[in-house]
DNA sequence: TGTAGTTCTTAATCTAGTTCAATGGACAGG
DNA sequence: CCTGTCCATTGAACTAGATTAAGAACTACA
């Protein structure tokens, strides 16, 4: 249950068997179905999620009520409304579940803890967030600076797995374009092709 | 000299007067004019940078050479490039002074000195990653769903004082239109209110 | 003081991407 | 087996914003 979480935080610190099971006593083993709201609007974040297994979403609602897609997170991501989870505000996000999904659960409450009893991981967290904020700063000038059909090869290219996972129009509303343009573009690419 | 970073600090988590004095002792002290590069795409990013006095922009370059601003930095707030700073790869990214600048700097070997020696300050630091995380996700979000119009009054809502320190053309790069489109914006606005 | 560089504005034309509407396929529920 | 719902596709009309070009205003500094 814990070996491919365990795997993952390896990759930033070297923690002690010990330690590691402070780590694993602390997560909440849990077992979604799919299409399940993990978070709405309004809600306070009270989880960091690891994804053992499945796949999920996190997305805004603009003043029209279009959605747009923050995050497909799949096996060895995390999902979370930080911003909510640390300052326990309300979220402004929702979060779903796109497949039966098997996580490990952190609360607010139980990573306090952690992060006393085991403080290296104030280096995991950090060193994951590092990370995180590279990835969105890159998207970020992908979405100014790119056309939408370059955005959308860069994104199947990074991201193989994903468009076999999810339905066209959430990965359109991820690259910020309508779904009928996403469709444009993919007989176009195809039509090139041959 | 060290008042304002450690105000600060203070913010994030409580230090002694020692550890302020650790924490002091190893920033460097910088003056540089305005108009300095501090950092070229190819480059490897050896500093994070807290503004004391100035004001700083960092920006991409797409392939036709337009500029992206990233982020305009001025009192209070640390400028760098993360992903080139902590990985030790080389940067895309330029980091230029707008105005003559008074910098506290931390060098990689320094920062590892620090957390070694002050470990609390591994807590400081992934809260202002986290709280840069959030800004820049917000921001995303809004590049996909706002109107130009709308991300200009919420950047001169949001960041007054910028307007008044940076050339116009920089805030079109940073809201991702053209210097010219900006100029409608603005003239359309400003008829709409007399 | 002149001259060159830089910044901002305005207007005409063009285009990437949206919106709306219609169609057909896939599939879940009764 | 039919039927409703959800999704992808296609095409026509439209629009936010880009591009190009030109002129005006404002530095800066020799």
């Amino acid at each position: 249950m814990f070996e491919k979480i365990n795997a993952h935080a390896s990759q930033c610190a070297n923690f002690s068997a010990t330690e590691f099971e402070i780590f694993n006593a602390l997560l909440e083993i849990k077992k979604v179905p799919k299409k399940t709201m993990l978070l709405q609007e309004g809600d306070i974040c009270n989880f960091e999620a690891y994804i053992n297994k499945g796949c999920i979403r996190s997305y805004y609602l603009d003043e029209n009520g279009f959605e747009i897609t923050l995050q497909f997170a799949i096996e060895d991501w995390w999902v979370s409304d930080i911003t909510s989870f640390h300052d326990h505000t309300p979220s402004n996000m929702f979060i779903e579940t796109l497949e039966d999904c098997e996580l490990l659960c952190l609360s607010p409450a139980k990573k306090d803890l952690l992060l006393q009893q085991v403080p290296k991981f104030e280096r995991f967290f950090r060193l994951l967030v590092q990370r995180h904020l590279s990835a969105v700063q890159k998207r970020l000038f992908h979405t100014i600076a790119w056309s939408a059909q370059d955005r959308y090869l860069d994104f199947i290219c990074h991201y193989p797995a994903i468009p076999q996972r999810v339905p066209q129009h959430y990965i359109a509303s991820y690259l910020g374009i309508s779904p009928e343009f996403l469709s444009k573009i993919r007989s176009k690419l195809s039509k090139s092709q041959h």
